[in-house]
DNA sequence: GAAGCGTTTGTTATGTTGTACCATCGTCAG
DNA sequence: CTGACGATGGTACAACATAACAAACGCTTC
């Protein structure tokens, strides 16, 4: 299995990382005993389809192949569950959407977004999970949700 | 003076708040050679009216009392030229706008945003900062931009 | 003071992202 | 059977943002 957290999206093997996450968010779903449907399922493979987020209308043009009927609620509402079930992030930088790599942990995501190329890799890092804690702590504030999201160029386009 | 970089929302003398960032932004500009023009002043005036993110058709309809002709192209326009002198952050979270408590001191800001009073507080922390920055060369990555937004309870909310 | 130039603003239209709302359909418990 | 619930179908619209071109303004130069 390819090592979570720190997915090169240059090098990697992609069409076994979408399976993989597939195969995960079915289990996770089963033991939760929400439905994974087809339709839901479909979407979270198309958000899978690269690490590049996308946004919910490009989501919308490629589901609309397979599901004719396709319109914006259905893919708000397919992204609302895939995100409710932590499967997928949205970049909120871009109006975009990734999926997760750390599927199952609940968490909000850190990620690095390459200007350039597009990837972006979702970063798992304790030392700035705890800085960032630190930071809402000193200023006495209850911190629910981090959005970090870091753009610049990632080490394959920096060169 | 009030302090700056620990704002609290719910304390302080708002109007000197106000004062004190027009002031600070006529002095940049001028020193930058920019034109801080009526219209760019009271886009900034207006973002600065409360610490709460302000959407860009809200400064649209207040706009609207003063400069008739103003459009979305009119409050885009003095957003982003306040945006690239620094004067005001984009929250990317809530699409909209908040007035910078280190005018000058080009950065990304880091901000606290209350989910049920609304308030933002940017703050500025060193350790984050670095943590954010090791996060980043950790994963190779050359960082520009940090989108920082983390939502909960305010101190005053929480109780 | 007229011509030329860069900056700012006016103006119309349109593109992009996201939701409200109600109808329909299937499944399952009572 | 029927009522409740979750999922999807479908229409319309709200919210956020930009493209493109015209007009006005200040400045310099001749």
């Amino acid at each position: 299995m390819a090592a979570r957290g720190a997915v090169q999206a240059h090098t990697h093997n992609h069409k076994a990382c979408i399976e993989d996450a597939l195969a995960t968010a079915r289990e996770l779903c089963t033991e939760r005993g929400v439905q994974l449907t087809p339709l839901r399922e479909k979407v979270l493979q198309i958000v899978w389809k690269s690490h590049k987020p996308v946004g919910a209308y490009d989501v919308l043009d490629e589901l609309s192949r397979s599901h004719k009927s396709a319109r914006p609620p259905t893919v708000y509402r397919a992204l609302d569950f895939l995100m409710g079930e932590g499967l997928i992030h949205k970049i909120e930088s871009l109006n975009a959407y990734l999926g997760c790599v750390e599927a199952g942990a609940p968490h909000s995501g850190h990620f690095l977004i390459c200007r350039k190329c597009g990837a972006t890799e979702e970063i798992v890092d304790p030392k700035l999970e705890t800085a960032l804690d630190q930071a809402a702590k000193r200023a006495s504030f209850r911190a629910e949700r981090q959005v970090v999201e870091i753009s610049g160029l990632c080490a394959h386009c920096a060169g």
